[in-house]
RNA sequence: GGGAGUUUAGCUCAGCUGGUUCAGAGCAUCUGCCUUACAAGCAGAGGGUCGGCGGUUCGAACCCGUCAACUCCCACCA
């Protein structure tokens, strides 16, 4: 069969990705295998995948594949999240700017027939994109957090949890979007620093027992200035209030002040909590449109005057600027008070403002009547699970200081929104106002049969959707509608959650909670949280700044799997990363590196000789170990969730090891035959790295191990053969160093220097299979000489040997000028220098005549810890 | 205001228990090559006071102190 020239993704892609499918490889069944289950952080169902997503992606991918192919039965669960809010502003946008519909226009029913209409258009698009990025997610389980079952189970969480006393219905202030109309949690509110202006205003002082009129001044007008950047909420005031330390304000203790604008007379109140250094030392109290105020405010009993509509225009109760918008009535407040004199001065001054992370409105502190979740009590657990390691956060040094803090300190959750996308909030109310609980209408008639002929009317809002995703890792297996179904008992706890570290509080500590509250289990073993993925010059990704590179685009132009390369390599765990499409054209480049090894070996095939030559095993022996040594590292990295370390040495395996030296090694010569253990070495070798690269670039690596040999269309890549494990165990590798010490002990007293004589440096493995660390001392020998190792070169000047057991290696190339006896020296001082820290280490003679007691005591210290840190590596792998 | 993290080559980052696998990798740059798998390639080269200063140590990129710069998170000071 003739090859292409060059890797040509796109054809190889589909017809894999479609063949992946229809074998249904990747849909799970509970077994008796050992489940390894993910669930996707369900994107919101109208977006697109951007980069982050295709991290996020990727690296669940790499993970589940990684766990398919070492004999896990791994089931990942894709879906999408209705995202309230996002969505039913898109849909509103949509209706008015396609159909000219308001939603004001349309009843709840008609509103949300148009939401679904939407969501069966556009939920899609999503999906596609996972399955272009090649994710082997099981498309049988796709869930929404809308489905039937989806919904209920949200029902029934907010009743248990409302029987339980652990979620309640009151008036408080919380954070409220104007643009939006709904009321918003804490978490959903973005501070940023912006510059505004501290204005100061006098309030008029009055004596109200000196006459009858109570506008009457006191003798001279008297006044009190106080500072706020807030003018349109002076209309708001109940109070002025100061601190009862501050002598300068001692005046005015019984005293009342007009409230400028609306002419209204309200005490002077004393607080400690006022900073008599800050401003003017008297503050204006608004309790209905400032958290502080509103505490101050209940605790001096002050009235509560709200002067603004839900949509952030002044409201009736303002008296003035009524209907106007909040800033507009800003300016307009403003000019009017330095109209009457009573605007002392205003300054620039630095704020930091809270904006609603959806609608990017100015949040407004608001009092209202809304249904809350006790945090304290689900905190609990859910902080103990992370801090006594039975979840493990990576990389944990940087959030476990993060999510201990937030969940310590963590406020009750307000989870209704006044939107209608979303699961309605199941309480119904009777003509006086009572409320009754019940997962739906028919429920709450059976508990409460005197209702039947009642006029019950349901709460209008819905809930949070972070009130729907906290159940995500239960309900996707049915835990909660069905609890106890084989499903649920097999999958759960999930493996592994990975997710951008921006939703820990949103969603990952919630989940915990969930999990706890409602599993009395974790909901996942281990958290990893991928960086955020920023461009070449450390931008956020932003549709305004254009820098956000389109997948599909990316895909078409460098392949799937180039795709994944690139942003994979660039991916420090737990850092941002820059991404820039060099990476991916370096990720294009290495498929065609593959291709082209393919085409080589193809090319043998039809050379291969009948005979057997007497063949050199050096090189198939050495990448045998090579490779091993490869698999164990990249496993324990895997551990750790290094996965772009661990790409880098499998590409670096692949690209420097296999090509460059590898196969020049054993390539024949120009139309020589092929000597077939060779041949089938290679095949062989090959075949295990396309298993080693497969979970991180699928694709080729399936059409290169069909193309290898004509295997059986319905075998692929991840089934074939031992799935990767260790070939060594670790514990070998640990114990060898000391075995390599006492070899290199000996090579040092062999070795006899004497420029212009041949070298002659043995070097004797007492345990086959461990000899890497050997091998880089060979090739440093080698490259002492500043002979390159290329085959030829060495095999002028340079004599291997390598038998089973042992390995040496002889250089015959005599020193015979200057620069080659420095640089023989300085391998020489290496060789000491290595040997005397593996004296050290192992406490031996020189050392100890060398070093101070001290030292030596905590050397021993030291080495008692490594000895039992050795030990628990040990005791690991047995366990395994 | 509180907390966390970062600082190593032009860029992005490795560097684990203090020593020689320690001064590294990839990308970028420069030089020379279309050599019979691969120019999407090959061979080679340059490039660093490991943020500054001080300390501990026989020995510090690594431990301690301190200063500086940057990043992120949290917080109700008008």
């Amino acid at each position: 069969m003739e090859l292409s020239k060059n890797y040509n993704p796109a054809t190889v892609e589909e017809k894999w990705y479609k063949h992946w499918q229809e074998k249904k490889y990747f849909h799970s069944e509970p077994d008796d295998r050992p489940a390894y289950s993910v669930v996707i952080p369900p994107p919101n169902v109208t977006g697109v995948l951007h980069m982050g997503h295709t991290l996020n992606e990727t690296v669940q991918d790499i993970l589940i594949r990684k766990a398919r192919m070492s004999g896990f039965n791994t089931c990942w669960v894709p879906g999408s999240d209705h995202a309230a809010i996002a969505t039913e502003a898109k849909v509103v946008q949509m209706l008015e700017k396609e159909k000219g519909i308001k939603k004001s226009d349309l009843s709840r029913e008609e509103f949300l027939r148009y939401a679904f209409e939407w969501k069966e258009k556009y939920g899609n698009i999503i999906y596609h994109q996972i399955a272009k990025l090649g994710c082997s997610v099981d498309w049988d389980r796709a869930t929404f957090t809308m489905d039937p079952h989806y919904y209920q189970a949200v029902m029934k969480v907010f009743v248990d949890l409302y029987k339980k006393g652990k979620l309640y219905r009151g008036a408080r202030m919380i954070h409220w979007d104007p643009a939006a109309g709904t009321a918003l949690m804490d978490e959903e509110v973005e501070h940023r620093d912006i510059q505004g202006k501290l204005y100061y205003v006098n309030y008029l002082v009055i004596n109200d027992q000196a006459t009858g009129n109570p506008h009457a001044p006191i003798e001279a007008p008297r006044y009190i200035s106080i500072a706020t950047q807030r003018p349109e909420t002076i209309m708001g005031d109940t109070a002025v209030c100061v601190n009862p330390n501050d002598e300068r304000y001692a005046w005015l203790r019984g005293k009342h002040v007009v409230v400028p604008l609306v002419n209204r007379k309200v005490p002077v109140i004393f607080d400690e909590y006022v900073d008599p250094a800050f401003g003017t030392g008297a503050l204006k109290i608004t309790p209905a449109h400032d958290i502080n105020d509103y505490n101050i405010g209940l605790k001096h009993n002050l009235e509560v005057i709200d002067t603004l509509n839900v949509d952030g225009t002044i409201s009736a109760a303002a008296e003035v600027f009524v209907g106007l918008d909040r800033f507009e009535a800003r300016k307009k407040a403003v000019a009017q008070l330095r109209e009457e004199g009573l605007l002392l001065k205003e300054e620039d001054y630095t704020t930091r403002l809270g904006f609603s992370q959806r609608s990017g409105a100015v949040v407004e502190p608001r009092i209202s009547t809304q249904w809350f979740v006790k945090m304290k009590e689900l905190a609990g657990p859910a902080l103990a699970e992370v801090l006594e390691g039975r979840i493990k956060i990576h990389p944990g040094d940087k959030f476990l200081a993060t999510y201990k803090y937030w969940l310590e300190n963590v406020k009750d959750w307000c989870i209704s929104r006044q939107l209608w996308w979303g699961q309605q909030i199941p309480a119904w109310y009777d003509e006086n106002g009572t409320c009754y609980v019940a997962e739906t209408l028919d429920h709450l008639l059976a508990e409460h049969p005197e209702l039947k002929n009642a006029k019950l009317e349901q709460d209008k809002d819905v809930m949070d959707t972070w009130f729907s995703s906290w159940l995500w890792p239960i309900e996707v297996f049915k835990g909660i509608t069905e609890p106890g179904n084989p499903q649920i008992n097999y999958y759960y706890p999930t493996s592994v959650l990975v997710t951008g570290q921006d939703i820990i509080f949103f969603w990952v500590s919630r989940m915990i909670m969930a999990g706890m509250e409602f599993k009395q289990e974790r909901p996942f073993v281990d958290v990893y949280f991928t960086g955020m993925v920023r461009d070449k010059q450390g931008r956020k990704m932003s549709k305004q700044l254009g820098n956000s590179p389109d997948l599909l685009e990316l895909i078409e132009k460098f392949g799937a799997d180039a795709v994944r390369f690139g942003i994979m390599i660039s991916s420090p765990a737990g850092n941002d990363l820059l991404f820039d499409e060099g990476s991916c054209e370096q990720g294009r480049n290495f498929n065609n590196k593959l291709w082209n090894a393919l085409k080589l070996v193809k090319n043998w095939e039809s050379r291969v000789g009948t005979e057997e030559p007497e063949m050199d095993h050096f090189a198939v022996d050495w990448f045998r170990n090579r490779l091993n040594q490869v698999k164990a590292d990249v496993e324990l990295l895997y551990k750790d969730f290094r996965l772009n370390e661990a790409l880098k040495t499998i590409y670096s395996l692949i690209w420097d090891d296999f090509c460059s030296w590898y196969l020049e090694w054993v390539k024949p010569g120009f139309e020589l035959p092929v000597n077939p253990k060779i041949y089938d070495s290679t095949v062989g070798f090959f075949t295990e790295l396309m298993q080693l690269l497969h979970p991180f670039m699928p694709f080729i690596t399936e059409e290169i191990f069909h193309l290898l040999e004509e295997r059986k269309q319905d075998l692929t890549v991840s089934q074939y053969a031992p799935a990767l494990s260790f070939d060594k165990p670790v514990l070998e590798q640990a114990n060898f160093l000391k075995d390599l010490i006492t070899s290199l002990r000996d090579a040092r007293v062999k070795n006899q220097i004497k420029p212009k004589e041949p070298i002659k440096l043995y070097i004797v493995s007492p345990n086959p299979g461990t000899y890497i660390k050997i091998q880089d001392i060979l090739v440093k020998q080698v490259n002492i000489n500043g002979i390159a190792h290329v085959p030829d070169a060495i095999t002028n000047t340079i004599s291997l040997v390598v038998g089973t057991d042992k390995y040496y290696i002889e250089t015959t190339a005599a020193i015979d000028n200057t620069a080659q006896i420095s640089a023989l020296n300085k391998e020489l001082d290496y060789l000491k220098g290595f040997l005397l820290s593996i004296d050290k280490k192992l406490g031996n003679e020189r050392f100890i005549a060398n070093a101070k007691p001290e030292v030596l005591a905590l050397e021993q210290k030291k080495k008692a810890d490594a000895e039992a840190k050795l030990r628990t590596i040990e005791e690991s792998l047995r366990s395994m």
